[in-house]
DNA sequence: AACCATCGACTTTTT
DNA sequence: GTCGATGGTT
């Protein structure tokens, strides 16, 4: 798709050489400010990059004037990639990077000026969550009552939102009050400790710009020109925070789509560019609408399906391609018959000549890998699952990223109390919280009270915390004198990590002994890398140590899709930005997808309409659409209808292959008030296994009546009215409800 | 302190 | 069905 090479000499010519007419206006738009509206397919990064060529080109603009923002490091690297092969070494000092990264580079900078000290650490959400809980277990809160994830949620939605402890108005509902007090130990936790957590990277900056109008303005200064890729994923705090950084002199191209808006559940505001025209008037908006990558067929289903929303630009796909084969419909008896349909058609690809790294399998939720992965595995059909637990994220990894962060703070207290007793060296619950008592009364570190307690100790527990000391201790003198891989080495043996999980019996085990060697691996890559990054350290751990830690906080260690020659599978989500010849959509029924939690708003629901785009839109030659009758969702079997969405797209586009089945279409709307809730309770028959009034028993909250009902299927819901614990909504599928 | 059994949860995910 | 957390037991 990308035929661009180095130019010896680069021109306009040049720079607009194969693109579109729109493409073309986008790149060379003269306007104050630009929205590019760039449907699927259309070629967004490569306009992006050419833009950035054409304004250096022509604007005489110094590399370091533009500043390029992106959401993934993935599309960080591919975009200065890709600029490098244009402007060759002037990509070098061009500010390109995600959100976080580039707010991480400024607070380095202004560490001092924002009260943080110069070793400060970013917390991933996983050590977010340490954090929080051990917070609530503090506050002496019942973790049933304040669950730690809850507030971890209540934490970021409001960060992310702009908002502190102090902005929060305190008239909240009750069982927020809980929450309040954790996020305001948690803010005070952060900042005795240097801890920086995702959010805090844009709102910290943020702060310091609305503090320090100074350092701002030097930054205003500094960037002629901001790009802005996947603009409708920007949340509240990066919407404000790219609101300041605009000054007077700044240009700002934002490119996006608003169609492919799937992370509103995460705080991504759809309205910023759809709004971009009233809050920036001097702009320009273009739209890309002729897509380089799917058939005629496919383009006018996306097209179809998303008209099916009212909250949008609105725009058209459109290709000089052919016009392709018809969609095809299948309608499976359960998961395993709609997972054996996937195979057949696979092995028809193949047959036909098709490679297996053609096929992407696209599903709404993880679990519903499981069925397609047996078939699969059945057939001796090579595929990889992409998604789950990242490397960094995997418990043996975390552990030595534990000790690697000890070695650079030992005042770190999550690291500490991560690996203190791992592998175990004796130091058990009751010890740690003899350490934690001392830590919280004498106002120390737990690395300190540690110390401080062991020297009265003797006995197992005492044994174990002075070796845990020496091993920190001697892994701390060598950073100055071996590199980083070396250390990684010897910290991986000499914790005795490795030694510990040869023991352990298990499958994994394995698995996780190669994870501990591609650690290394990674570890290498990273030095190697570092020399031709502008910041050059010495070879040493000691030096390099802190930069590598950052870098993999801010790394999702995103896989690379493309090359494996293997059948990909992936959520919806993970498959945005990709594209696969052969693509199939699994799981369209009511309650999978769209799924029953965004039933019953008109947001949510038109979100998961955006996912079907996205996922309708990743096919290039051919789509398959399935789903299940039946499908078994947690021990239960569930039944389902087929989507809304299969009816949303023309009768026309789709080949029905087996949908000569039981299952009645679609409800047309979302059932919304409570009396038809009621209504659609008593007539549900069948698959309903409860009457009106009927008397139930429930597991924990004894007996009671039922007095209404909704959905079916997966969705399907009960109103009990409990003797003791009142009146409640229970889901069918989870609930353990028998009739008395 | 380590191990095992039982219970409960259960959309999507980047930084 | 399966993973992870928890609580009770050894």
């Amino acid at each position: 798709m990308d035929t661009d090479l180095a130019q010896p000499r680069l021109d306009n010519a040049a720079i607009l050489a194969g693109l579109n007419a729109p493409q073309q206006q986008a790149v060379a738009a003269q306007a104050t400010h630009l929205r590019v509206i760039a449907g699927a397919g259309s070629g967004k990064t490569r306009v992006l990059v050419h833009r950035i060529a054409w304004l250096v080109l022509n604007k005489q603009l110094a590399a370091d004037s533009v500043l390029a923002v992106t959401f993934t490091n993935k599309a960080a690297a591919e975009m200065r990639k890709r600029i490098q092969t244009l402007l060759g070494a002037a990509a070098r000092t061009m500010w390109i990077g995600t959100f976080h990264g580039i707010t991480h580079r400024i607070m380095r900078e202004h560490a001092l000026a924002m009260g943080l000290p110069r070793n400060f650490q970013i917390l991933d959400s996983d050590d977010q969550l340490r954090i929080i809980k051990r917070i609530i277990r503090g506050l002496e809160f019942d973790e049933e009552q304040v669950e730690p994830k809850r507030a971890q949620h209540f934490i970021n939605r409001h960060k992310d939102e702009g908002r502190r402890y102090a902005h929060l108005s305190h008239d909240v509902p009750p069982e927020q009050t809980y929450f309040m007090q954790v996020y305001e130990r948690y803010e005070r936790h952060c900042q005795r400790g240097g801890l920086v957590d995702f959010a805090e990277l844009l709102l910290g900056v943020y702060e310091l710009w609305q503090q320090r109008p100074d350092i701002l303005q030097g930054f205003q200064q500094r960037f002629a020109h901001v790009l802005v890729d996947e603009f409708q994923d920007t949340n509240a705090i990066q919407y404000k925070w790219l609101r300041a950084l605009c000054g007077p002199q700044t240009h700002i191209t934002v490119v996006g789509d608003d169609d492919q808006s799937i992370y509103g559940w995460r705080g991504a505001k759809v309205e910023n560019i759809h709004g971009f025209a009233q809050e920036f008037p001097e702009s320009l908006t273009i739209r890309l609408e002729q897509n380089y990558r799917s058939t005629n067929a496919i383009l006018a289903a996306a097209n179809a399906l998303i008209q099916h929303n009212e909250a949008r630009l609105g725009k058209q796909l459109w290709t000089e391609g052919v016009k392709g084969e018809l969609l095809s419909l299948y309608g499976g008896f359960n998961e395993l018959d709609e997972a054996r349909f996937i195979v057949d058609r696979t092995r028809k690809w193949l047959q036909q000549g098709g490679a297996l790294n053609d096929v992407g399998i696209l599903y709404r939720s993880n679990a519903q890998s499981r069925a397609i992965e047996q078939s699969l595995r059945q057939a001796n059909l090579a595929y990889k699952v992409y998604g789950g637990l990242r490397f960094f994220d995997r418990a043996e990894i975390k552990d030595v990223m534990a000790y690697l962060k000890l070695l650079v703070n030992q005042h770190d207290d999550t690291a500490l109390e991560r690996v203190i007793n791992v592998p175990p060296r004796g130091i058990g619950e009751r010890t740690l919280l003899q350490i934690r008592e001392h830590a919280k009364s004498a106002q120390l570190s737990l690395w300190q009270a540690a110390q401080q307690i062991s020297t009265g100790m003797t006995g197992k527990a005492g044994r174990g915390l002075v070796q845990f000391f020496a091993l920190i201790e001697r892994l701390m003198a060598q950073l100055p004198s071996i590199t980083l891989p070396q250390l990684t080495q010897q910290v991986i043996q000499d914790s005795g990590l490795l030694a510990y999980l040869k023991t352990q019996p298990g499958e994994k085990t394995y698995a996780r002994i190669e994870n501990l060697n591609e650690l290394t691996s990674a570890v290498t890559q990273f030095v190697e890398n570092l020399g031709s990054l502008t910041e050059v350290s010495s070879q040493y751990a000691d030096k390099n140590l802190p930069h590598f830690l950052a870098e993999i906080a801010l790394d999702a260690g995103e896989r690379d899709v493309q090359d494996n020659q293997c059948i990909k599978l992936m959520t919806l989500h993970s498959a945005k930005g990709l594209e696969f010849p052969l693509v199939f959509l699994a799981g369209l029924e009511e309650g999978l997808f769209p799924h029953h939690r965004s039933l019953n708003t008109k947001e949510l629901l038109e979100e998961e309409r955006r996912l079907c785009y996205v996922g309708l839109t990743r096919a290039m030659r051919k789509l398959y659409l399935s789903y299940a009758e039946k499908r078994a969702f947690s021990g239960n079997v569930g039944i389902n209808r087929p989507s809304r969405f299969i009816e949303e797209i023309p009768n026309a586009l789709l080949e029905k292959l087996n949908t000569n089945n039981t299952v009645r279409p679609a409800l047309s709307a979302p059932v919304k008030s409570s009396s038809s809730m009621f209504k659609q309770a008593k007539h549900l028959g069948s698959e309903f296994p409860f009457k009106m009034g009927q008397t139930v028993m429930h597991p924990r909250f004894g007996e009671g009546v039922v007095i209404g009902g909704e959905g079916s299927g997966q969705m399907a819901r009960v109103q009990v009215r409990f003797a003791q614990t009142g009146e409640k909504w229970l889901a069918l599928a989870y609930a353990k409800l028998t009739a008395l």
